[in-house]
DNA sequence: AGCTAAGCATTAGCTAAGTG
DNA sequence: CACTTAGCTAATGCTTAGCT
């Protein structure tokens, strides 16, 4: 409960004026029409920044607050994090973040911690985009500089992240795999993704069992989550993929796709070898009506019928359900 | 054609039970 | 005890059908 509310305390916690304006202004909310739908779609993407921006303030609130110093630090002296948490490809909107930190300059300060081990550099635990957008125009790096564990730099990088929801079920993966490989304890990966223990158990096994060289070739799939990847994996079992890679390797339309595109396809292929999975099905009655649908799974058999096509029909079938699993029985000892 | 509501699929968070 | 597995479900997103 704590954990889900984390993003709410720091917000409500830091600005409950903001709340309060916000929630005093809401009646007055219901704007008619803003214009033509050309000029509000323009906005829309500046304006998103905007806000992701103002979000980032709010969490860095605390520390400025605090008395820390906002310094300027030349971008080339300051390295990414100890753990990469993208993946490749994963950030198509930088190009544009880029241009709006050239234009409007660098709103929020980066987090930095100096680097353990080469005294005059830093390493970056929160804003990592903007100094890579700062490294790239040549710009110094305007930043609040802290001695941070590796505990509590991991957790601010996982705070960036969160802020933002953008990383995918998949990048979240192979963070908190690559932190486990780094001896991270289960709960400060549970702080710096999030998640609770369940959760986090699922993204270690998960990841673990695809070859990286094969979540690699997907890519960070944004719209493909746990079920789709447990999906994924339950396919690939124990199978050797090396196969499976160079099906899909060599496709062009594999590496032309979206990483979603790319998902569907190598799940796809996973399943059509497997011959028999069934798809769901559905039963229609002898007056044409399609009464039920039948989905099947090796540890289900979900049948649900449809009240409009048949009304009461479920109710019917129920009250008959303790006779129909008699007559089962039966025929089962007798065979 | 454009809009809306309904239906359906998917995600992600939770509890409970199992395992070593 | 720390972690894993199974299953449920609210919320969200997407698709389809019906309406103006």
């Amino acid at each position: 409960m704590a954990r889900k509310n984390l993003l709410a305390d720091l917000i409500e916690g830091g600005h409950s004026s903001l709340a309060g304006e916000a929630a005093a202004a809401a009646p007055e909310q219901r704007v008619p029409t803003l214009g033509s739908r050309g000029a509000v779609g323009a906005m829309s993407r500046s304006l998103e920044q905007l806000s992701a921006e103002r979000d980032a303030a709010k969490v860095l609130s605390e520390r400025l607050v605090s008395g820390q110093d906002v310094v300027e630090i030349d971008a080339d002296l300051v390295d990414d994090s100890i753990i990469p948490d993208r993946m490749k490809g994963s950030d198509a909107n930088f190009a544009s973040f880029k241009e709006s930190i050239r234009t409007r300059g660098q709103l929020v300060p980066a987090l930095l911690r100096p680097h353990p081990t080469q005294p005059g550099r830093y390493q970056t635990a929160y804003g990592h985009r903007r100094v890579q957008a700062l490294r790239e125009l040549g710009r110094p790096v305007r930043a609040v500089v802290q001695d941070l564990s590796d505990d509590e730099l991991v957790v601010a990088q996982g705070k960036e992240n969160g802020e933002r929801e953008d990383l995918s079920f998949i990048e979240r993966a192979r963070y908190a795999t690559l932190l486990e490989d780094r001896n991270f304890k289960r709960d400060t990966i549970m702080a710096a993704l999030s998640v609770d223990k369940t959760e986090l158990s699922r993204l270690i096994s998960i990841y673990r069992a695809i070859p990286a060289e094969l979540s690699d070739a997907i890519g960070p799939a944004p719209k493909v989550g746990r079920r789709r990847w447990l999906e994924f994996v339950e396919h690939l079992g124990d199978r050797k993929p090396a196969k499976t890679l160079e099906a899909l390797l060599g496709n062009p339309k594999f590496l032309a796709g979206s990483s979603d595109d790319r998902f569907r396809m190598a799940l796809s292929i996973l399943t059509a070898r497997e011959g028999k999975t069934a798809k769901a099905t559905v039963w229609t009655a002898n007056d044409g009506k399609r009464i039920a649908k039948i989905d099947r799974s090796p540890s289900r058999f979900i049948l649900s019928v449809d009240e409009k096509a048949a009304p009461s029909f479920g109710d019917f079938v129920l009250d008959r359900l303790p006779d129909l699993y008699e007559a089962f029985r039966k025929s089962k000892e007798g065979a």
